[in-house]
DNA sequence: AATGAATGAGGCTTCATTCAT
DNA sequence: AATGAATGAAGCCTCATTCAT
């Protein structure tokens, strides 16, 4: 009877959490070994569970992608319409861009998935939906009639922030450090391509 | 009889290169769709010949891979021996970069892949092989003394030169125009950090 | 109604046992063709499932025979388990080989396979786990200093005992009579290695 | 042009006795790994040729094992004929399973792969070849109304002798005295036998 | 006497998914 | 809320064999 309760208590403590727990080893793993090479025999093994459960929580393997997205792009949506509402000064850019960091730094892993597994989410429905969202991000930082340069710097910063955590990992050196060096880099960029489009 | 010179024809233009035909048509096939979701059989069909003819010119899946890359990397290795002999001025950096830009633009759907299958290609053993090549690429680009900044800088330079071609795909424009751009951004991204080594 | 109680009888058989099912029919085709020319797609059919649903209850092909074996050597180690807590007088010995004999009828598809695959069980897992049986056996009815005839003798018994009911299949005669006959030339193997030990 | 001196040299030597050559690997791998494991390109690629020269020696896979068989069973056809001529003595036994024994030790590699992959070799048209030519041999040391046990002892000889060689690897002592400790409970066995069918 | 190139059949295995319980 | 059992499709790979040269 104790070692029933034992395994009550456990039970307890995954109720009512089985598909944040889905959510969290699936996000692992598609970052780890990317999306396709992860099956759900593993996500399943993983959690303890079995496959059917998987499919109690979510409809398909997608699905679970799709879940994952949905909790973690609220916050670049939330910067985006914040930086829409903003004057397009170089102050306001360096805002957003700071704030971009953040939001990167939070969901590393799924950024990092994305990074990393482009061909494969290009073809999931989640993918046109993170291309505008980069468009959109890229709007709000890039000035409407930038020269092509311009946009290249924009684009570039953008995309040094995302890649940045994983490009630095042979360097030595803080995390935090590398950090603010990327975001130095990004805003630096920026920078450039809000001038370059004033001068001439 | 023409059909049958006709056939001949073909035949004999098939006879000798099928190893090259079947890495141009994987090459596509896994730039387009990603390495694991491209199928062996796709790739006979689509050469008009069965799955076992590509055992015959490759051990294994990967094997085309390791093939596509073998014949695409020297290009690259010869501009970092090349490099090597230089002395490591500004000049030469920019003439680096200028090379290097040449050298993706042929192999250009090469890295298209390998930007967009980071995850799959890590695994693989070819994955080992293209981060010392970029590594080595890095260093005779960058000051071995940099700060973090600076090394963020020729990181994202060749980065930019990788992702470019792609990432500007839904900007107007001409392709060469955006290739010089993209090579103008990664020049000042290096100029700076060569700039930035020295004084300090 | 009738019809649908009839599958529903079926189904009910059906369920729980299939593992032991896809056992018995694998044992009876490996027995039969031979290890490495029985496919699962034969055993699947012949069972009316299909080939994933081997793979349901069993990991590999190796692990159907590998299952075959742990259900049909626990007889045998528990026989030597006994022989080894008793005397080693020649009544042991004949008391031995006598409950071997009976063993083997009750495994006799299983031995006829060892016997007809062994360069195939050789390479597999399970090969290693026959092999130390088999020695453990022969120890059993074999005195420790045995000259090398008698040591002969001694695995001659128990091998013409595994081979005897395949080697008679051409020879008229009852079933039970050949056993009898088998184990009688068995015993007789063993008396004359037991005896030849004493008298020198 | 000295190189290619070398390499016809080389060539000469192997001029002419390819079939031959191919037996003798063909027969080493099938002793070791089983007929059905080895595969024709192990084969091939052991001797330093193409597939394709194999099928210009042999017809099929089969055919090769087939020519194996015809060089190996000569001898034993010709102790067959020789026994028959001779009278059914204990003395014409004796000389018989030592003749016998001598053949087996010629054609070792064989028959360590007869007794190995019986389940395959039953299938092939090799087999019923084989099965008649050890019942002609039995004949020859049986009595014709010999009771089941003498039968089993006369069967038991000659497996005993068949497999004497490969059982015994585990046992200690020199090879010369194995064999003839294997010849001396063979020629016990037959010797019971002959007797038992007098007496009674 | 042997090779280079290819085929068709089939092998084992894994996957995402379903459904009755 | 989850499991046990199963499926159909597809994957990669290997094999014996063929044939023009």
């Amino acid at each position: 009877m104790d070692a029933t309760e034992a395994t009550d208590a456990t039970k307890r403590q995954r109720r009512g959490n089985t598909r944040q727990r889905i959510q969290d080893v699936a996000l692992e793993l598609f970052a780890e070994q990317g999306y396709e090479k992860t099956s759900l025999r593993e996500i399943a093994e993983r959690l303890g569970v079995t496959k059917a459960a998987l499919y109690y929580h979510f409809k398909t393997k997608e699905d679970i992608l799709v879940g994952l997205f949905q909790d973690l792009q609220r916050p670049i949506d939330e910067l985006i319409e914040w930086a829409n509402t903003q004057p397009r000064t170089l102050d306001t850019k360096r805002e957003i861009l700071l704030r971009y960091s953040e939001a990167l730094t939070d969901a590393a892993p799924l950024f990092r998935f994305m990074q990393e597994n482009q061909a494969t989410v290009r073809e999931l429905s989640v993918g046109e939906t993170f291309k505008d969202r980069m468009i959109r991000m890229i709007d709000t930082i890039k000035e409407p009639d930038a020269a092509l340069p311009d946009q290249v710097r924009c684009i570039s910063a953008l995309f040094t922030m995302h890649a940045g955590m994983f490009l630095l990992r042979d360097v030595e050196g803080d995390p935090e450090d590398k950090r603010k060096a990327v975001l130095e880099v990004a805003i630096d960029l920026v920078t450039q391509a809000h001038g370059g489009s004033r001068q001439p």
